[in-house]
DNA sequence: AAATGATGTGGAACGGGTTTCATATCAAAA
DNA sequence: TTTTGATATGAAACCCGTTCCACATCATTT
């Protein structure tokens, strides 16, 4: 490989003189730029960019810690987040730690290592005690850490007081929703309380299962919504993500319950998915784009040294009626 | 930051025997380690990467390019894969092109920038003649770029036959299929000319229509296949990948055809998808996780000088039943 | 004519690791 | 006793860019 003393040596000029002809910084005559230009093609030469990181200590990496890509709300983010990314000219590490601490753990240590330059993590499988303990770039997504970590995540109250109210306006009076555990300290348990209360405002019943927080796989939520549905029999409406409601109104229809006739379904999240049911599935719309502008906004504020960001990032939420409510 | 300078400093020794003890290599007397050890500690040191990076010329990172990480195939994919490299002690970059030609040149001079060690590309939108310029580890998921790059694909030729011997089976005479563009030089065209191949030699009638190559959004899914619905009015068997199956499914059930009775539907990628539509669907299963392994086995053995791989490396296939067919 | 400022340049230092090399010590083998 | 090999170590070179600094031109001002 080529490096750019080989260029200097070959167009005649010093090293410093073809750095500065390549970044277009400081002085170089147009002579010299020439000679420098023709070194280059002659040689093929590439800059190398991990001499770059090392003067710089930067990596110009973003990592983004998800607990599972393969779930439609995750990899949906992470492309969005990627996208937005990649137009600001940076690149993305991806981290999947399918519910493993320790792996968590190993894609943080990535930050003292200088691997990656910030992180965006929506993961929930490691204590808050390690995060505080770094000083570098991180943000949360859907988790509080507390006054050091800036956090960004959807209005999930009033996500709650919509689905809450879609039920009620459709006449439900015995619903049920399931809720990530309680124990996971995350903005997103809000919209479970909020569903709760305004059931109870308005005099529907209702009833909160908690269901394993560290599996987002398809498999676990066709068995666990099945017989979930074996339980709750007498139920007429339900809350839940997209991919479990999406399962328990499989499972509903097995048992011939239709919908939404007899049971009324709202999901959360309102990906792809919320199409591929029958029928069509009512959901609450997270606005996926701008949750990851707003991550990568911030990130890279933090990265680049610039305070200006807030800390806590609400992003709105929004109804989007299909056929199943 | 603390250097492993400042280490050798503290511990009153020399870099080299810092280093040494990091790293197991070479002699270091149990009296210098201890006072290395305690000299981290109290520094709270941790190796720069980005150093190590350049003296290796290596950054341990993989890329992997997709077109559509938020289409359930490759998310899984890149789920799957991420965990390989994960494993084998690398850290996986990705990439999403989302059919932008632009985009994929930009990862690949990645390689050329040293910013990844190698690549694992599914994507398609750029000419085979930029990849055959490149002479760094690549390895090509469904697509074959001649004898330099290593390809891996499924059997689909026989997933070709399955498909149409189920519908054949379930007594199918008149099917349509969806396939890519012939434009794209891809492997998995190959199960498009079988299907075809093993209609014909049943006599049944079959119809094979051309989609876009480069969107697998599941908005253009959804409206190109509802239209497609309306123009092939007649048919009596459909085979097309997972998510065009799904929207083919939901269109055909509003046009109030029955399935499996009146149109058997089969797919293709068996992702978890197929539980969520009603009924299940009948799909045509790629193994993704003996594809990804044998993508980061390849990857990984160019990327550390093994040439011990074959070139062309293709994976079974199987007929997941469900009820669509 | 002297001072000033803009333009242009090469060489050295730097970032933080790894590795090589010269050298030192000490115990065991010849 | 000399030789030999294992153990142990620090200094220096290296990886490849960027930046700083000293210095050289040359055209304007004063």
């Amino acid at each position: 490989m080529a490096s750019i003393r080989d260029v200097a040596k070959m167009a005649n000029v010093g090293v410093g003189t073809v750095s500065r002809a390549l970044n277009g910084t400081g002085y170089v005559s147009a002579d010299a730029k020439k000679r420098i230009d023709e070194a280059i093609q002659e040689l093929g030469y590439t800059p190398n960019e991990l001499a770059k990181n090392l003067f710089r200590n930067r990596s110009g990496i973003v990592g983004i810690v998800v607990p599972n890509l393969e779930h439609p709300f995750f990899a949906r983010l992470s492309r969005e987040i990627e996208s937005c990314l990649y137009e600001r000219g940076y690149k993305t590490m991806i981290c999947n730690t399918i519910g493993i601490s320790n792996r968590e753990k190993d894609y943080l240590d990535m930050l003292d290592r200088n691997i990656v330059d910030g992180i965006i993590t929506g993961a929930h499988s490691l204590d808050d005690s390690v995060y505080l303990k770094i000083n570098k770039p991180i943000v949360a997504l859907d988790r509080d850490f507390g006054r050091k970590i800036p956090l960004i995540h959807s209005d999930h109250e009033k996500g709650g007081r919509l689905a809450a109210m879609t039920l009620i306006e459709a006449g439900c009076k015995n619903v049920l929703q399931f809720a990530t555990s309680s124990l996971v300290h995350t903005p997103s348990n809000k919209r479970h309380i909020e569903f709760e209360k305004i059931c109870r405002e308005h005099g529907v019943r209702v009833t909160t299962v908690e269901t394993v927080w560290n599996n987002l796989e398809y498999e676990y939520f066709r068995n666990a919504m099945k017989d979930y549905m074996d339980i709750y029999e007498d139920i007429d409406g339900i809350f839940t993500a997209d991919v479990a409601a999406a399962f328990c109104m499989n499972a509903l229809k097995a048992k011939g319950r239709r919908i939404p006739q007899e049971v009324k379904v709202i999901g959360y999240d309102a990906v792809g998915i919320i199409y591929l049911t029958d029928p069509v599935m009512t959901s609450i719309a997270q606005n996926t784009t701008e949750i990851s502008q707003r991550c990568v906004d911030t990130i890279l504020k933090m990265i680049e040294g610039n305070k200006n960001y807030e800390r806590q990032q609400i992003v709105d939420v929004a109804l989007l009626k299909g056929d199943s409510t």
